[in-house]
DNA sequence: CACATTTGATTTCGCTTCGATACTAATATT
DNA sequence: AATATTAGTATCGAAGCGAAATCAAATGTG
């Protein structure tokens, strides 16, 4: 079967349809769909990105109702917030302990294991391709993109010593795995226009 | 890199933050993100499945909601509604003359520009993995998945002519890229059970 | 045939969600 | 010091959506 034009749209479109399909799931559940989609960011964030605007911009919404949902998030108990010490405008979100615990019953976890099942040359070829292609996205758009550490262009791994050229700092290895707003994706080829268009939130 | 126990996880978020990263771009567009799906849907699903019940099983919502979707977009002129000959219950939803071209304004065009990046074998490995994954998401939760005629195990393509079990008919060539109802994933080991829960619609 | 049941579609009602706007406070810029 | 920008929040109105009720056609059962 060779790659005829409609493959690409085939591919948008099942990609759309997946996510769709793993809302529904979310119904009948504890939370609703965004706010498992907002535990989840909290939970996977690294500390810089843990906060109402960074979620903001990883769920395409604005400000006003990122700080909805997280508000509803803090009345049922999952999430707490602190007062970041550099900037006293900025907060930083984090799991509580109940919080955490029902994590263990993300309906996401249906996706994981049809996931799982797939064999392991498909599993690795989503992991590498995923990534790219949030960052294509991004690109076309002129938004930001997110990714983890991990994948990131601002970070290199110079054998012991896992550096991230962004913060300026080490990265612990618990931070590899981790979301990051100031995300780069690598692999794609060197961007040739700045593209801020910032569209996105004002 | 070897397989960790994250990165399931890692790709489940992936298929989820693209899913809504697209749902983005459909802010400020002429129709709102529900309404694009339902476009898509009736554009890509062929003569059987053009329906607000098969519409409302994709979109994973009940038929209520889809009939208002549909409604309004016979509002806005984009769709006509057929009385079906055989069943006279049913309807069945086509694109009108300006449903059509208002498609080549479908933000999911991003999302193809970007999957037109990757490389041929990660955009052939998403062709592969996609519907498995489709398949496998729908076995676990006991709900009908959605494929193209092609990928189908009711389909076989025997020399010349191409013939569906399903339907008992063969299939125009044009119907092979064609979304159905009645899909069911060929590549996954045989059910062991019926499988028919039926919790999304009563 | 008469009757109940099921299925496809639609409408109505009420709650929730969400985006736009306006606003406050803290930081950056000039 | 004055202005601009940024982070976060509150408010309001419109749209989305699920549940339930309704209607019509088809199917099943005695």
């Amino acid at each position: 079967m060779t790659d005829n034009p409609t493959t690409t749209e085939e591919i948008a479109e099942l990609l759309v349809y997946l996510g769709r399909a793993t809302r529904g799931a979310d119904a009948g559940s504890d939370l609703t769909a965004v706010q498992w989609t907002a535990m989840r960011f909290f939970a996977r964030a690294n500390q810089l990105s843990r906060t109402p605007s960074a979620f903001a911009s990883f769920n395409a919404t604005t400000r006003g109702t990122a700080s909805q949902i997280i508000k509803s998030l803090m009345q049922k108990g999952f999430l707490v917030r602190h007062q970041a010490v550099d900037d006293r405008r900025s907060v930083r979100l984090d799991l509580t302990r109940s919080g955490q615990e029902i994590m263990r019953y993300d309906p996401l976890r249906d996706l994981s294991e049809a996931i799982d099942q797939l064999e392991g040359r498909l599993r690795r070829a989503l992991r590498q391709a995923l990534p790219a292609l949030a960052g294509e996205l991004a690109k076309i758009r002129g938004t930001v993109a997110f990714g983890t550490c991990g994948d990131c262009r601002h970070f290199s791994d110079s054998g012991a010593a896992s550096y991230c050229a962004c913060v300026d700092a080490e990265l612990a290895l618990a931070d590899l795995g981790c979301l990051c707003v100031n995300f780069a994706a690598s692999e794609s080829r060197k961007a040739t226009m700045p593209s801020l268009k910032s569209k996105e939130i004002s």
